[in-house]
DNA sequence: TGAAACTGTAACAAATACAGTTATAGAACC
DNA sequence: GGTTCTATAACTGTATTTGTTACAGTTTCA
């Protein structure tokens, strides 16, 4: 397991989240559409959290739901909620080549940049938008 | 080492033959430029060369030299030659939720565009701006 | 008041992937 | 024939991620 499933499963949880607008949902039914344990989805739901997405409520009945709505969060914001690592996983080239500081200096500026338009094209799409094009699916069935 | 750093050492690889044009160069002078050893390199440099992009000669004097003019090579050909998974890892929902089937449906192939756009910037770049980006920086200092 | 149903978090195990390393067979050069 | 290479396979150490278990604390409700 060494990539990250987080992305996919954020927005899987804030989805379940949005479909059931304004029910307090727990961590134990959203784990069923997931298909993880509990405790897994919490781990996540922590992010969510702090990025002041979600509030949830403690105790019996208790659970979570979306704070805010659908169309402010982008699937950009849900990627650098829960992904930290950039991409490309950078080397240690020996500096004292010369070759080696150029590609130091001027590829990997590159890179960033080529991550920058997958963000860019991330941002063009919203949680709201998701929605509408999976209620739009369900009329075609 | 967990995400590949494969993309960064074989532009590496490519920008040492480039530099070194038309020289037979052996796989442990590259090992010394890109900080590891000879059979890293040679691992990396067995895609290189079944992309067609290098010739090697075995035996004593040996090595391997590009095969091909660096305007030829995109970043996102060197990006596609050596690094087969997708950016984003799918995760595996329980696909009786129709929530579920909708973030399977929509969301996923929405990730791929999301891919394409990276790509398609990392397209814009070949070997040969790199090194006409580099030689431009030597001549500043 | 006490059981049940939750969250939030920490801790550990299992799986996985990657780079570092070693080893070996074979080819070419001197 | 020894040296210098490529090519390739195998093994090791390590980092990361997810699955899982456990537990303290909170709320509901009978």
């Amino acid at each position: 397991m060494a990539k990250s499933q987080r992305f996919p499963m954020a927005t899987h949880i804030l989805m379940v989240l949005a479909f059931m607008k304004d029910q307090y949902l727990s961590s134990d039914k959203i784990a069923k559409s997931v298909q993880t344990n509990p405790a897994a989805i919490r781990r996540i739901m922590a992010q969510l959290h702090q990025a002041g997405w979600i509030e949830s409520t403690v105790g019996a009945g208790g659970g979570s739901r979306l704070a805010v709505e659908p169309v402010s969060i982008s699937l950009r914001d849900v990627y650098e909620a829960v992904e930290e690592d950039g991409i490309h996983t950078p080397h240690h080239p020996n500096m004292v080549c010369p070759v080696a500081r150029a590609v130091q200096r001027i590829f990997f500026s590159r890179l960033e940049q080529s991550e920058e338009a997958m963000k860019a094209d991330l941002a063009k799409t919203t949680l709201s938008d998701l929605l509408v094009a999976s209620q739009a699916e369900h009329q075609q069935a």
